[in-house]
DNA sequence: TTGACTCAACATCCTTTGCTACAA
DNA sequence: ATTGTAGCTTTGGATGTTGAGTCA
């Protein structure tokens, strides 16, 4: 294995300089193309791709080194750009290659051939290019993941804030605090009041000057409570960049007794002070909404983080950008703790001036102007309705206050995005500022809205439906965007120009026309609502529907080359040429069926007429078993899996005639439940083989103290390790009984002598019970006695440590033979063995009574109950886990060998599974143990993994949990041994060795395992 | 200062029914 | 001899989106 460490890295660094070999021949390629096609209408670029390729030569470098030159050059790298990090310099070289590179050196570094050579190919400054006049021009993007992360992290913001305002809003519901604000209004104010509600109820004033008065009233109560509340901090919360996230920013946490007392005393931030201008709103019973602008950090920017921003402006350096990539663990540690990461990546806390823009403000619903006023005391001290433009929305480009995201809460607790009141370009301009403008997002964010409303607040008011009225007026007034960029994906406009490939214009009549600024070309406007969707007929046929008979097609496009098709375009259809397909109808119980034998199901809609669609695994055997005709149901393609790039039909069920449905559901039932049936079947009798084989191991041990002489120190055997004690009883025997830790010498003298578990987990088995997840575990004694065991395979591998497996319950485990065999003595070791031998010395399951003569009544009972119970399974339980060795043992009991009535025939038990295992061989009584026995009844080689495989198999109907376990062990097994390996001295070996069963013996010595790759395999 | 345009680098969508060798 | 299945290969091409630079 080491051998081929070395190997591997070199593999690594090939792989590459393959890869990065690869996407230049990409790029080039698609250079190519794109050029080929400018060719069309454009003199001949040759000079140009020729520079590119120059280009290529320059920024890349092939060096032909050594490993010990390949570890220096890595060196220096390292340090080259940690220098460059500390200097906040943009020299991007590929840090995450170089890393992992560098890990496998550090790792294998040592091993390393230093005769053989590598190529190790890099790209110098792999993301700059040139532009056509020479200069560099720097890609600055992010990876897909930190843009997954940053659209991911605005979705949290947009939600959390949501929330908060949500509570906030709550808050001022208070109904006390309220109280207290009304009654602490000037007399003054309440006389106004007084008046503008008298005006209210009088018919004679007009709607306007009751307006007036309204607003006037408005704003002398916004002076009041501007002068009487004390803003004893001015900061609001403001948008950052990505950059920013990680920067400290002050806000102090309110509690809502806390939130209680200011507002009484009149004085706190200005979050507090407006919230206090609500209540007081409320308190006067006017409908009032607390408005919060969210300021979500842009997802759209997928720019490399500039931690400089504000630096660069003051420092007058814009030339040179200073930008350094922030991992997704700055804004995680600022996330989970609120402090920044490190005092260098975060200049200081953010700059607090006093904001121009408000992020937060009332609206107050005018019930005779049927409008919402909207009034901001603490930052603008305004009193708006809104006409063309808010005075609270502030410019674009502003960095730190954007009105992407407005929602008012009411104090019914309605929460209602109210963004079209406050964005003046909502649909040109700031829809594509927000997450809202994929329609999943859409929906995602109509939910988190939904599940911020009540129940009762779900439900448009009068108020909202006015409310959509507006929006939908404002909609139309906001009219054509300016710029040809906002035409893009526009909702209400579009330009021919910026139409996708299968969309066209139908029909094509122009709204309008617009001016270039930079020219006096004019351009038609279109509407959105002509433009359609085109497809290909069988992309129509894939979403269930067919082109209508006669219908001409809009547009073509080139067909694909790989297409058989003479025709070098395919014609496309828009979808008002189109109409539902419908299949041909099943008639006497015949499924129609498509040129595969199958029948296409991609949308409901095809389903043919008196068809069931019936799913489920059992569908095919029970359309078998009842005879009728079916169709497997095609519901669509993958792409990916094993045959990438080509499409295989995915298959979910089959089509019957309607008259079989319920027959079928019933077949299929009646199959679960039988499937069930047997399951618990198997599972019974393979505990009961259980029980028998540990039941046989008793009768053999019994026998063999009988023919041997019972061993003294059977308790304490026992409760060092099982069947370790018939290992003693062959000790005793051999006058050896301080070489029972010796296994070297246990193998000398009787080869495919199994040893016990080693000592040191003895311990649990003593407490009882069954198999002890601890062992399970333990993996790494289950490598220490695999080397032990050389060829054979370690079976611990497939205990799952939650036990579910009745294997693993029952001790027992397949193995490389698809056999079910005793788990070794540790099974004997731990669970239950200690009991039987705490029991029989109590009196129960009595050694004395074996030599008494055989084994109780009951056992015998018990033993003729298994086989009838194995005799009643009408099924082949044989056949898959449980292999022919079971029925061997079956036969041994027929024939009364254990009965105690018999001598035991131990050279026969012994052949019978010799002969099965490697051919026959000679063995003296002395000889054999219980290990013996017991390994004797299980195929020792085979590879871990095979096995893990086989055992995975095996359990199929335990779901994939197990599975997963089994591979996990496995790898950790892998790993074990992997890890042992490098650990030892070794010849440069790397090659796979094979052992032959033949060579147990010299394996079971465990001296040269080390060197050899774990692939075992039998030779049967 | 802003927008149009270009280029590069990705990201994403569209595609839409195998073959062979080998083990059981 | 037949049947079932693991593994192959390494990935494509067009189109859309974004940042950055240039120019008017």
């Amino acid at each position: 294995m080491l051998g081929t460490v070395p190997a591997q890295f070199r593999e690594l660094v090939r792989e590459e300089a393959r890869n990065s070999q690869h996407q230049e021949r990409k790029r080039r390629r698609r250079n190519n193309r794109k050029q080929a096609r400018k060719e069309k209408h454009k003199v001949s670029t040759n000079t140009e791709v020729s520079e590119s390729d120059e280009r290529q030569k320059e920024g890349q470098e092939v060096i032909i080194l050594d490993d010990e030159l390949a570890q220096q050059l890595i060196d220096q790298e390292k340090s080259k750009s940690r220098i460059e990090n500390e200097e906040e310099e943009e020299e991007d070289i590929d840090d995450e290659q170089f890393e992992e590179i560098d890990l496998n050196f550090q790792d294998f570094g040592d091993e390393v051939d230093p005769a053989e050579e590598m190529v190790l190919t890099y790209d110098k400054e792999p993301q700059e290019s040139k532009s056509k006049k020479g200069k560099t021009r720097r890609v600055n993007m992010v990876s897909a993941e930190e843009r997954k992360f940053r659209r991911d992290f605005h979705l949290l913001y947009l939600i959390v804030m949501a929330c908060y305002g949500r509570l906030r809003n709550a808050w001022c519901n208070d109904t006390s605090l309220q109280r207290f604000l009304r009654l602490s209004l000037p007399q003054k104010l309440t006389d106004e009041y007084k008046i503008v509600k008298q005006n209210w109820s009088d018919s004679k004033v007009t709607v306007s000057l009751k307006t007036r008065k309204f607003l006037d009233f408005l704003r002398h109560l916004m002076w009041y409570w501007n002068s009487s509340y004390r803003i004893t901090n001015s900061f609001m919360y403001q948008k950052r960049n990505w950059g920013e996230l990680s920067k400290e920013f002050s806000h102090e946490e309110v509690s809502r007794e806390k939130f209680k007392y200011l507002i009484r005393s009149h004085m706190g931030s200005s979050e507090i002070c407006l919230e206090g201008f609500v209540m007081l709103l409320r308190s006067l019973g006017l409908y009032t909404r607390l408005v919060i602008s969210l300021q979500p950090p842009d997802f759209t920017n997928v720019a490399a983080v500039d931690f400089s921003v504000s630096e660069e402006k003051k420092s007058s350096s814009p030339s040179v950008p200073k930008t350094k990539k922030v991992t997704k663990d700055d804004y995680l540690s600022l996330v989970r703790s609120g402090k920044p990461r490190s005092q260098s990546k975060s200049p200081g806390p953010i700059n607090q001036e006093a904001p121009e823009y408000p992020v937060m403000w009332a609206e107050v619903w005018d019930k005779y102007s049927q409008k919402w006023i909207s009034i901001d005391p603490v930052v603008q001290k305004t009193i708006d309705i809104v006409g063309r433009k808010s005075k609270f929305e502030p410019p674009l480009n502003n960095k730190k206050n954007n009105c992407f995201y407005v929602i008012g809460y009411d104090q019914r607790n309605a929460v209602r995005d109210i963004t079209r009141r406050y964005a003046s370009n909502l649909n040109s301009k700031v829809r594509r500022k927000r997450v809202t403008r994929d329609p999943r997002y859409a929906l995602w964010w109509e939910r988190v809205l939904r599940e911020l409303n009540t129940p009762r607040t779900r439900h448009a008011s009068k108020i909202d439906a006015l409310e959509r009225v507006e929006f939908e007026e404002r909609d139309l007034r906001e009219g054509m965007p300016d710029s040809f960029e906002d035409f893009r994906n526009h909702p209400v406009y579009c330009l021919e120009s910026q139409l996708k490939q299968n969309e066209i214009l139908y029909p094509k009549q122009s709204c309008g026309t617009v001016r270039k600024k930079s020219s006096n070309e004019v351009t038609p406007v279109y509407k959105r609502l002509n433009v359609h969707t085109v497809r290909s007929p069988k992309a129509w046929y894939l979403k269930g529907r067919m082109i209508k008979l006669g219908e001409r097609c809009l547009a073509t496009k080139d067909a694909p080359k790989t297409a058989d098709d003479d025709e070098d375009e395919t014609r496309l259809y828009a979808e008002f040429q189109t109409e539902l397909y419908i299949p041909p109808p099943i008639e006497n119980g015949i499924v129609p069926k498509n040129a595969y034998g199958n029948i296409d199901v991609y949308v409901k809609t095809m389903l043919p007429k008196n068809g069931a669609h019936i799913t489920g695994k059992r569908a095919i055997k029970a359309a078998k078993l009842l005879g009728i005709d079916f169709a497997p149901a095609v519901v669509g393609f993958d792409f990916g899996g094993n045959n990438k790039g080509v499409a295989n039909a995915r298959i979910d069920g089959i089509v019957v005639a309607k008259e079989f449905e319920e027959a079928m559901s019933l077949t299929c039932q009646c199959l679960q439940e039988m499937h069930e049936e047997e399951e618990l079947m198997r599972k019974n009798i393979r505990l009961l083989k259980c029980w028998k084989i540990f039941l046989t191991k008793l009768r053999i041990k019994d026998r063999l103290n009988k023919t041997h002489g019972k061993l003294e120190e059977t308790d304490e055997t026992y409760e060092q390790g099982g069947f370790v004690a018939s290992d003693r009883v062959f000790d005793t025997d051999k006058q050896d009984s301080k070489s029972t830790q010796d296994w070297d010498n246990y193998s000398d003298s009787s080869s495919n002598y199994v040893p016990s578990e080693s000592s040191g987990n003895e311990t649990d088995y003593g407490i009882g019970g069954f198999i002890p997840s601890d062992d399970v575990s333990d993996l790494g004694n289950v490598n220490e006695r695999e080397t032990k065991l050389g060829g054979s395979t370690s079976y611990e591998n497939e205990f799952d440590e939650s036990g579910h497996s009745e294997v693993a319950q029952a001790g027992l485990t397949p193995r490389s033979g698809s056999e079910l065999v005793d788990k070794n003595q540790d099974s004997l070791e731990g669970g239950f063995v200690k009991e039987d031998q705490q029991s029989a010395e109590e009196g129960g399951f009595l050694l004395e009574d074996a030599e008494s003569g055989g084994f109780l009544p009951e056992d015998a009972e018990l033993d003729k109950a298994i086989s009838e119970e194995i005799k009643k399974a009408k099924f082949p339980v044989e056949t898959d886990t449980l292999s022919g060795q079971f029925v061997g043992d079956e036969e041994i009991i027929k024939q009364g060998e254990f009965s105690g009535e018999q001598d035991f025939d131990i050279g026969h038990f012994q052949n019978l599974r010799d002969e099965e295992r490697q051919g026959p061989q000679t063995h003296t009584s002395e000889e054999l143990s219980n290990d013996e026995i017991m390994r004797s009844e299980g195929r020792c080689g085979g590879s871990s993994v095979s096995y893990a495989t086989e055992v995975a198999e095996s359990r199929d109907g335990d779901g994939n949990q197990e599975t997963n376990l089994t591979e996990e062990a496995m790898v950790t097994n892998i790993a074990k041994f992997q890890e042992e390996q490098q650990q030892k001295p070794v010849e440069n070996n790397s090659t796979p060795i094979v052992i032959d069963s033949a060579d147990e013996p010299e394996i079971a010595t465990g001296q040269h395992l080390d060197e050899f790759d774990f692939e075992y395999s039998d030779s049967e």
